[in-house]
DNA sequence: AATGAATGAGTTTTCATTCAT
DNA sequence: GATGAATGAAAACTCATTCAT
């Protein structure tokens, strides 16, 4: 299985991508069975190493978590983030693309693993959460916020709560998730991503227009 | 051994109670430090008997939290769902009543423990979230839908897609409930579930009516 | 494989005597191979329980360790050691005899047992060295030393340091005993303690003769 | 024999000094956190080699711990001992000499600590304590037991068992060690050798004193 | 019915040692 | 000679479950 045959290929090289290779493994197998019964062994096995070499890579079992939050964390560019916060006019086209970036992102079984995980573990490992939760949760939630404040200010939308807006903004995206991918809800008919973005945008629009007169 | 309570039948007195004192015990413990860090040892102590004696009532512990799942899902009347199924006519105001029926549940503790569990044990119990989904979301969510789709029909709301709505409909309160109990955002502030759920219904009366001709 | 043989008979019952059960086992394992090299499985068998039933009385491998130093000090009376720190009069009867109690008791291998133990696990465990040192040592040493210096007051003995010459009453046991048990030295001839103990006395008496006028 | 020392060799220069290094590296570890304690990665940081390396100059770890002895042991020159066995006439100048030497060098840390290795590390590694044995033990005390065999029998000193007695002479100096460096008994006061020296030989000479007449 | 002593499989982590390069 | 990635055999400890009493 390794590069060539002879007797007993017991070891390796590489390294280099073996970090990753390890994350890979993990992540398969956590989406599969959960972090916590998914054991060193199991993942050393499924990539291809020994159960001694992971900790060559990771510190411990929870390091390999944190690694996998990392790795989904860093492509999050903090322009995107800004770019909502300060966003000036009608909100809603941009919160249009918002919805449709996120699932376009969330539609992909890879980029919605780790959240998932997290949202699991959130209980046995409170630092993961907390990770998780600055680095995606305490950027996008004010920056939607923000976004949503400055509509209602220059009455671009209905004078709505901006904090609990957010909250309908995402929610439904949140919910399919969860009901899809942790309860099996409609699982023969696929996730349906872009199905439900464009049915939340048409309400979400229809919801935000600002009051005539009154 | 309860002693006290209805008089003592002729034949067997005490058990009776006992396994609701062992959900009691289970939620509780459960709900602090979630379902795998809890030992049965913890649970029979809080409940004030041996180890053994769980194994009387429940057949492991995971039949605990089946358990806990069935009594909270026990009170949810098929009468609530098969109304809102049937319901006849503009479906907003029966959405908002339902919205706010879900605030006033899911706004205490006690409610939002069991779906919490379930929801981080559903990998490694798949039967269990299947339990839930069974009881509470394929009655719950066909009946929304049901009522969306009927609101389409009769031209009461605006036309959209009756299952994706049942999303955006839900999908702000489960958000929040994970935002706060799961990741701790505004804890400070408490869970404001009132504030949500005015909030939302507002967006969502403005954006389900009907458009105008066109 | 048990005292019987009836297909299973995987329980036992008794406890009361299990914990001193368990410590005998150790003790005679740690002799042997030294309380590092012994596996708490190894423990177990040989105290013909399982490995889990260690942890139903002990905390900890340490803490089987705890228990022994404390079960091999619980005889030291206190009133002993301040027999001998407040007595008064010509020291040297009273360190004969102060002797020859510590070669009987130390002539027993069950009692150099611990004592020993304790030595090769102090650097790993100090904090079972400095139960073992405040029990002990700095009970006896202070009260030798204390019996020497009221001798030296007296004019009783020669006008030695009383701490430096505490282990010169007592060095020689321990060196005797260090030869013997760790580096086997005169393994064939036996401890002969009582050999050692006289001929130390002989010289000690001597040693402390008061200084004729001079 | 160290990196300067002769002109390099024609061929590989470097290695040489390599495995006294290594001890080196090794002592300074072994004296801080102990034999077992203490990892091969962790001797071959301090030595500025890799892991791999350390097998190319020792076997395996224990073999480290043979070198150290190895080395401690060697400057112990037969000729002392001889000189020591040999000598003719009262016994009790040579022991003062003998123990003012041994008070210099155990009064050196560095001195001590391979013997206090040595006896930590006796159960678990039985050749180490023998070959201590053999090269120190049964060396000098068999020395000792001579001088004070041939001053008994020249009648220059009090009629002793020269073995018991060769205990006494050595004993204190033992036990000073193991109370200051295992114990940590006085250990704010430094270890106080000369103290301990000077006193005990003011013992020993009196009680080695030949009985008048009688 | 009730107890709680006992079991033993399973988990994470460490580290001496090997060997391809 | 030298490296350091990789191995794999322990070992301590936990805990759901069993069952003699």
């Amino acid at each position: 299985m390794t590069s060539t045959d002879s007797p007993p290929p017991k070891f390796r090289r590489r390294a280099e991508a073996r970090p990753d290779e390890v994350l890979d493994a993990a992540l398969s197998l956590f989406m599969e069975q959960g972090f916590a019964r998914t054991s060193v062994e199991q993942v050393a096995r499924r990539a291809g190493i020994s159960k001694g070499a992971i900790y060559l890579y990771f510190e411990s079992k929870e390091a390999i978590l944190v690694g996998l939050v990392n790795r989904a964390i860093a492509p999050l560019s903090e322009v995107l983030f800004e770019n909502i916060a300060r966003f000036e006019g009608d909100p809603r086209p941009a919160l249009a693309q918002i919805l449709r970036l996120m699932g376009q992102v969330m539609g992909q079984q890879r980029n919605r693993a780790v959240p998932l995980i997290v949202l699991h573990e959130a209980p046995a490992a409170p630092n993961i959460a907390a990770l998780f939760r600055e680095a995606v949760l305490d950027r996008s939630i004010p920056a939607i916020s923000a976004l949503l404040a400055q509509g209602v200010a220059g009455g671009y939308i209905r004078s709505v709560d901006p904090e609990m807006t957010a909250r309908t903004v995402i929610g439904p995206i949140l919910a399919h998730i969860i009901l899809f991918d942790i309860f099996g809800i409609a699982k023969d008919d696929g996730l349906q991503m872009d199905r439900l973005i464009e049915n939340h945008i048409t309400i979400l629009m229809a919801g935000l227009e600002p009051q005539k007169e009154k």
